[in-house]
DNA sequence: CCGGCCCCTAAGCGCTTGCTCACCCTCGCG
DNA sequence: CGCGAGGGTGAGCAAGCGCTTAGGGGCCGG
């Protein structure tokens, strides 16, 4: 209690666990700018104004602009993998958990697609050693959703031929929410969500469509 | 006969419409070296160097760096959307033209996809006038795959409770394969053409899943 | 009241960027 | 052979980049 994440506004707050405050304003605003036109199209004086502060106070929080994109990254693709492994590791069928775990890895890509599109998009621009280290992220991403599908099929509720390229396919629907999200708007972050679970139980083959409808 | 484009290698060749020649090499320069480090991160240094050209080479055939991505991403979508029209088009069931298109859509960007990524995923870095333009081409794109869908459910053929969703889930899935391709190999255009095919079906619950197999 | 500490700023350094300009080399044609 | 035109180059400009540094202002314990 009295912890520095309190002081920042608990620990559900999206960047709580950034602190101390200006460097949070500063990392919100990278967020934003990156989002916005790519992380090479973004100067640190932007980020800087738009946090209310001069070019040198970025230098103060972070060494370099590469640092601000991997705590961005770092902490991103540690809540992306978090939601996905919880559903994963779920108790209920592995349709149940399969629709769990698009349905809150869509939602977080819809909701949170500023931050997404950035974790999401901007990786080539990490250098060589953070690179590697959110690759290895990734894989375990990519493992978890592996493992329901090959639940599902070694169960016999599934029905899918090629384990790893459907478990691709996967993934590459859900990450790409973040690409096109609200560019359009109309759509709430809820109903893709749903949406987008139902269109992967139908690609796995996940027992009786009326089923699904109705469940 | 005896035009330039045949000069240039006849017109399957990749960029054969781009002349005169010293153009076209600069063209394809600055496809690859977009598609490596992303437009913003690329300088017309680089590109005229891989193009075996001084800096100044690039301001003769271009007016500015901006133009070259226009026109790479103009002949891009061009072609894109007219692989996708072919297929709608075309002759028999909405689930054949479906599959027809998704084999060839996503083959392309496949096969392609050091091209595809920058005409897919550059698009903000266009100025307001040229997006405006490549939007345009884009939203014929989504009405082509909306158009089969349609027809599809009007047939009976498919289940689609949400076809504007399921045609842009559809279209993102086989979009994001420009992104991930052959950054694991292991897989042929053709085989990944084969595989999204097949899960579009699923997705719009077209006939029976052991028709599909076999056929 | 003050001295040290922590954030922060103004100014600017060295470098790279997109782009330009004066000039040259090559080639077809009379 | 002279010549004009068009594709190419070397050098460099103004602007903007990431980042640094010297110094200032507010807060706090003594």
């Amino acid at each position: 209690m009295g912890t520095a994440e309190e002081t920042a506004g608990g620990e559900n707050v999206p960047w709580g666990e950034v602190t101390p405050d200006a460097a949070r304003r500063l990392l919100v605003a990278a967020v934003d700018a990156f989002a916005e036109r790519g992380y090479h199209a973004t100067t640190t004086r932007d980020i800087a104004g738009r946090a209310g502060m001069s070019p040198a106070a970025l230098y103060i929080h972070y060494k370099t602009k590469e640092e601000l994109l991997h705590r961005i990254s770092r902490i991103g693709h540690d809540k992306a993998l978090e939601i996905l492994e919880e559903a994963a590791d779920g108790p209920g069928t592995a349709a149940e958990r399969l629709a769990d775990a698009v349905r809150s890895f869509v939602r977080w890509h819809a909701e949170r697609h500023t931050t997404a599109r950035v974790v999401q998009y901007e990786l080539d621009a990490l250098g060589p050693e953070h690179r590697a280290e959110i690759v290895a992220l990734r894989r375990r991403t990519d493992a978890a959703v592996r493992r329901i599908i090959g639940e599902g099929v070694a169960a016999g509720e599934f029905d899918v031929p090629d384990v790893p390229g459907t478990t691709l396919a996967v993934l590459s629907l859900c990450i790409d929410v973040a690409r096109w999200f609200n560019t359009q708007g109309s759509r709430t972050p809820d109903e893709v969500g749903a949406l987008y679970a139902d269109l992967v139980l139908r690609m796995v083959g996940a027992g009786d469509p009326a089923l699904r409808a109705r469940g």
